[in-house]
DNA sequence: AGTGGTTTGGTACTTTAGTATGAGCTATAT
DNA sequence: ATATAGCTCATACTAAAGTACCAAACCACT
């Protein structure tokens, strides 16, 4: 939102200044009228192109961010994330066991923990859920 | 390809035929400078946008569609692509022969063949893998 | 020093998942 | 007509996954 508004204001700020070397240039006859009008055009197009790909590369990633708070809200540890993460890695417990250094059965306690804090039956439907909360 | 000739071929008019109202324009004193100036970035700008977010659709759609030529290359059939499907939407192996109208074992089979084909060891590596080539 | 939350890990058990194999049934291409 | 491929289903088995319960160790906070 910040950032928007320093966007703008520097637009805006731009636009003035470009005004005043147009008038100027029109007037004493340096430049003629076409290429002012021409480096305008040009100018703003490619402003416009740059604050588009910027706002959108902020939705699609807002998307694909991890909502960290949702996280939190459900109660998940940090290492039941990371058997989480595991998971959706198409590990085994055994191999997340290996990979976080500690036994199978603890990942079998963190992953029987996570199935019930994200509400889900299975390993596979866990994922299903923690992709429409967009945390993994 | 086409389109994006034809755009700016269009660009390129709207252009000219922004210079000449424009030097009419001052010549004619009708309009002052700073107006016909501020609309021709407000134009450019509003296209920068346009075509900018045109383009950029593409590109995100095109990442997110199905390689629907990759499942035949992995020899999947019909039947064990909506097996595919229900092990993606978390379900198990009796839910989604409820689904299919199937008994258990027949989609024990057909999952069975998935993870040959997908040459994964189990079905949440199936998952991650047929996420990779963008088949599900 | 005690409390609460996390992490760890074990046993014992039930439930799913997955493999191997065989077999019957269709539709379709040769 | 007879392969061929896909779908179906069963049995019997092994391997994971998941549950329930318990308990010890750890860390941060008060």
């Amino acid at each position: 939102m910040k950032k928007t508004i320093l966007v703008f204001g520097l637009l805006i700020l731009a636009l003035l200044l470009l005004f005043q070397i147009s008038k100027y240039a029109i007037i004493s006859g340096d430049l003629n009228s076409e290429f002012v009008i021409a480096t305008i055009a040009i100018v703003f197009f490619f402003i416009g192109i740059y604050l588009n790909k910027k706002s959108l590369h902020k939705q699609t990633n807002a998307t694909k961010e991890i909502d960290y708070k949702k996280i939190e809200d459900l109660d998940i540890s940090k290492r039941e994330y990371e058997v989480l993460l595991g998971i959706s890695e198409g590990l085994s417990n055994k191999e997340i066991g290996e990979k976080l250094f500690v036994s199978e059965s603890t990942i079998k306690t963190h992953v029987s923990n996570l199935l019930t804090k994200l509400n889900a039956k299975r390993r596979t439907q866990a994922l299903q859920i923690a992709k429409d909360f967009n945390i993994i």
